[in-house]
DNA sequence: TGTTGAAATGTTATAACATAACACTATACT
DNA sequence: AGTATAGTGTTATGTTATAACATTTCAACA
């Protein structure tokens, strides 16, 4: 059983985790993609998965990894961005361009900008909503005669957590 | 003289502009060196003004090719990100990360935040400072239990120019 | 004035991140 | 069934960035 026990290896390195928010996130995409007329294949469905159950941002090639293993085929590069793409291009996920990676988002379609909260010690991230600040971006760009079509909001810092120790 | 028909051409294609704000720019950066006991190398004023004339967000390997043809010397980019390294450090240049660019700040040293407006159009990018805005970043995420110690804030979209077209 | 130590630079190689291009397959719509 | 489109497989390569170690520069000091 060695298979078995890489994948509980994988597991336990990529800090996978099957808990109920993951749980209503996969079921909240499915809806969505069913609304929608999108094709939520198989390989879609797992990249997501494997995103959104990672608690902390994940690479590419980390996605790959876990997706190699997981699955016992050879992917290669291509599947994993085009899946990427998808997901993006849906709001299912997020790219987090300060430290290429990606996150789950645990809200998709309901909210048009977020921004994010990353910790350096141990790299948790929160996606936040803040309709206030939003709006501020929004008017402080138009003061400068600046049409938004998409912003990137990135704060890197020290979360509660990693303060108390 | 075709080297110098080529530098033509390169500044052409680069786009390179010497105006008074650049100027001031470069006295500026040399000051603040000055007084703090920066070592502003040549290498490192060549790459500082490359990336202020350049009224575009660049890229590292574009600084590569501009340094190389100027300078007549076969760089490498280890110089290059050195360079760039010790000019983000202090505040000289910034990088916006959602397209892997780097562009001059017209004010090093006097801001602690700003944000960055990229037209998607015509790539001109607009550097902004707005206190109020980023307050209201620090206010949301300490509200959150987080210590902020940098932001990135990158807006694309479309300037006023490009929508008057 | 020679020594030495730290910072800067040169050079080679390679790591890390991402996409182009083309072949093949599955599906869904006439 | 035919065919068009979206999705996937595969190879190769493009783009962005850094590791590692050799060499040079230059200021501080004995």
């Amino acid at each position: 059983m060695k298979v078995k026990f890489y994948v509980v290896w994988l597991i336990m390195k990529f800090n996978l985790k099957n808990t109920k928010e993951v749980q209503d996130s996969i079921a909240r995409v499915f809806e969505i993609c069913e609304l929608n007329n999108l094709v939520f294949t198989e390989i879609r469905q797992k990249i997501f998965e494997i995103i959104i159950k990672y608690k902390k941002p994940i690479k590419a090639y980390e996605i790959l990894d876990v997706f190699t293993e997981e699955t016992e085929k050879r992917a290669h590069p291509p599947t994993i961005y085009r899946a990427i793409d998808f997901l993006i291009e849906n709001g299912f996920i997020h790219k987090l361009n300060s430290i290429n990676s990606y996150v789950g988002c645990f809200h998709p379609k309901v909210h048009k900008e977020c921004y994010f909260l990353i910790c350096k010690i141990c790299n948790i991230y929160k996606e936040c909503c803040d309709k206030n600040l939003t709006e501020n971006i929004f008017k402080s760009a138009n003061k400068r005669d600046f049409i938004v079509s998409n912003t990137t909001l990135e704060i890197e810092g020290h979360c509660n957590d990693c303060i108390q120790k």
